[in-house]
DNA sequence: CGTGTTCCGTTCGGTAGCGCACACAACAGC
DNA sequence: GCTGTTGTGTGCGCTACCGAACGGAACACG
């Protein structure tokens, strides 16, 4: 994992970062180290200790519920939005859940003992870091009625337009594989309803290349946990949030 | 909703409690109210603001989620093992999930005013939680993939054997079409799969009532979700909690 | 320019769960 | 006892999704 120092990357490229008060956020920095999160990479492990917490600015990672038998389904993703590594300050010091990048960028890291320090403070960040498990909360539990009631097509719409969020532009590198085990379901399922929004003029795609042409559409196709979820975000965490959807 | 001063419930039938320090659990014991929680009644209703956090000692509440086309799932339950009104010290004040009473009995409850208060001081009532909080986000996560990938059935079996571990009897009061509510599926589903337990002397039921027979055979049956957020429990919330399993 | 790999499209059979409809059984109240 | 209500058993067609397999297209690389 690659450690350099700034180059074009701000800290409040993350929004939970941007809104810690400046005199917070100036005693932090110095220990903020910008990384770079290759596609792929494991940032914890299920039951792994954890050494560092996360605020991705470019980056998104997925949180995964990896199974005995070796299926994976994501219960939530954390990008510009978030942090990782709730479980440090919620005592537990870890979670059983793997936490993998989903689409390369940067984070700040930050060593899991100055984490800890800043909470037990029970100033700002404490208070900013249990709005935001909140949120997170909601979004997993979303993600559990989502599983239960809603069609492959609805949550890839759901999916997308969440990913979307946390991105600066309107494609994403992705194959259908990828986006599949993200969901839990067959590589099938995703071909087949890539292909009717494609169909429809929504997304256009090329080998692992997805361009959503019409953010509207996806909106009104996707089951309403996008917009729960959204909505949620930003009552508990204010307006520094993305407003782009809803 | 009734309100009335012991009668053979302690304090410590709710494990939550139970961990705190004595010191602590004095000064909060005048604040405490014993009330009885009917089978059905609403505690939270979704977005609604919290007025109290309640500690179970014999009922069961389970949080659902509602959506729009007024379809509900269970997220997760809750019962002398933990607290309702998380939402209250997490900062959001409210949730968009509701609280209704799955198992009639008792619970104490405490004014939302003096549970922040408590919270505040950044002792050991926050680190409690806090790592309840953890608990339970593992068990959402857990139902999420539950949802994704297991049979109702398997289903069947883990919530039962969720639901036995906050009873001190063997037998629940519970229809068919109140499970099939709770696990979001058809009730003619529940009929089928408890048909099938039945049959291999797992449990026997009668108009409502479901008597546990071989606990060990549902484990058995039960996907690997059950023993998942039992252990996580236990190790988060240490040996105050239940080890009738695993 | 050819070759190999990665990604995507399509097919086919199988099945779990849904929605609906209806019949029957148990229990509660009068 | 009769009656209405509430819970449970069953059947039937339907659909979404799964599992596996295979063919072909796009791109990367030498």
């Amino acid at each position: 994992m690659e450690v350099h120092k700034s180059e074009g990357h701000t800290l409040n490229q993350n929004h939970l970062l941007a809104a810690l008060p400046a005199e917070i956020l100036g005693q932090l920095s110095p220990s903020l180290e910008l990384i770079a999160m290759p596609l792929g990479e494991v940032l914890y492990e299920s039951g792994g200790q954890l050494q560092h917490v996360y605020f991705p600015t470019t980056a998104i990672v997925s949180l995964h519920y990896i199974m005995e038998d070796g299926a994976s389904a994501e219960i939530a993703g954390v990008g510009n939005e978030g942090v990782l590594g709730i479980s440090l300050f919620m005592g537990g010091n870890t979670t059983p859940n793997r936490a993998i990048v989903q689409t390369a960028g940067h984070a700040y890291r930050l060593k899991a003992r100055l984490m800890i320090e800043e909470f037990n403070r029970a100033g700002p960040m404490m208070y900013l870091m249990l709005r935001y498990t909140q949120a997170l909360i909601t979004q997993i539990s979303q993600t559990a009625v989502c599983n239960r009631y809603h069609s492959v097509e609805q949550q890839l719409c759901r999916w997308l337009l969440l990913t979307l969020d946390r991105l600066t532009s309107d494609e994403l590198t992705m194959t259908q594989e990828l986006i599949a085990g993200m969901l839990g379901v067959r590589r099938e399922g995703i071909t087949q309803a890539a292909g009717n929004l494609q169909q429809a003029g929504l997304i256009s795609y090329r080998r692992g290349h997805i361009t959503v042409k019409n953010r509207c559409g996806l909106e009104s196709l996707s089951c309403e946990c996008y917009k729960v979820v959204k909505k949620e975000f930003h009552r508990l965490l204010g307006d520094f949030q993305s407003n782009k959807g809803v």
